[in-house]
DNA sequence: AAAGCTTGTTACCCTCAGGTAACCGTATGA
DNA sequence: TCATACGGTTACCTGAGGGTAACAAGCTTT
């Protein structure tokens, strides 16, 4: 049915084609069959490029990390001051959630499957993210203490994100970013003072 | 091997012993022979007080949700204004994570599998638990954003506490409460200030 | 102590889905 | 035009696990 592709345009597009399904049904409610299916080829082609489930899983999970880190850190990076930073850091989140959207879904989503490895890859991602942000945190604070609040700020951000993506809506990255910033600078600044 | 059990007992034995279970293993990766296993019985017996699977599963998320709205709403009543509401609302979250654990960990661990059915259960919860905080968000914004920010502050406590609680440490869920009620309240103030 | 309800077990069925072996068809290069 | 490599398919194996039928062992009530 489908046209012959050369071996590393399919590998593109299974991984292409699976974000979208894994990222509607779930994990375990996907089989490789469906999979197969929307690719529009037959089971043992997936095999040819990926070694199980779990790896074509894991190899979208790092893929879609991967869009995500550089989003938010290069927007960080050219940003001046912490207030600034602050902004940019969540326009350039939401801003990956509006147009990767299925990456998000995968990643957060609360159909997000997870078993021990997946987990294990989505933590590290999650971590990572909340290490770039971590700094904008004031520095008087026990570093222990830092990381937890920036572990919240992800999770804010997530839960915004996760809400409007799952209902459907649609929205401006460039405002609900600043919005949101808005918000988090303050709760930021209120635990600088108490310290 | 298991002593006999009256059966409202044996129902009883079986939601806690499998909350745990599933809290920690996530509901895929663990079998009803698992579940079983852990409450010293045998599979037929778990069939003779739920279901399914996923009756079982359903029923443990509809308690650990209806513990944590309960836990919440009561706190936010018995406060007198805003901040206040605030400040009990976390500290009452935080205490429902310290002490009902497992439960949390059901609900929004990493590990919380989700399918179809799963899904639409924690979302409600999750859709209560922030329709409790929407009124603290100052009623001069659009009531769409208004909820948009209440999940948001939702996925933030729920951020806090997995980190806290995947990484196994132990909190005091006052001073916690108290200290992401510092930032959260600071937050919405700067919301309220910009409409 | 026998009937009968309740609790529990053993041993099984059956489906689903991950994974693979063996085979086909077409483009390319000698 | 024949060989061969590569992309793809059909048809199967297999294990895991949800779910159940049939049977055993206790209480309890008369």
């Amino acid at each position: 049915m489908s046209m012959r592709l050369p071996a590393p345009a399919r590998r593109e597009q299974i991984l292409d084609v699976s974000v979208q399904v894994f990222a509607r049904n779930g994990f375990h409610s996907t089989s490789m069959n469906d999979v197969a299916e929307a690719a529009g080829v037959t089971k043992p082609v997936l095999y040819q490029h990926f070694d199980s489930k779990q790896d074509l899983y894991l190899a979208l999970l790092e893929e879609a990390g991967n869009r995500l880190r550089t989003a938010v850190s290069k927007a960080v990076v050219s940003a001046a001051n912490g207030k600034e930073q602050t902004e940019m850091g969540f326009r350039a989140y939401f801003r990956w959630v509006a147009d990767d959207h299925d990456a998000f879904l995968l990643l957060f989503g609360s159909r997000a499957n997870r078993d021990e490895e997946s987990t294990t890859t989505i933590r590290r991602i999650t971590a990572e993210t909340a290490k770039a942000i971590a700094p904008l945190i004031a520095a008087d604070i026990d570093p222990e203490h830092q990381r937890t609040l920036a572990q919240g700020l992800v999770g804010l951000a997530e839960g915004v994100s996760r809400h409007l993506v799952e209902r459907g809506d649609t929205f401006d990255p460039e405002v609900l970013g600043q919005q949101v910033a808005d918000m988090a600078w303050a709760g930021l600044r209120a635990v600088h003072r108490k310290g």
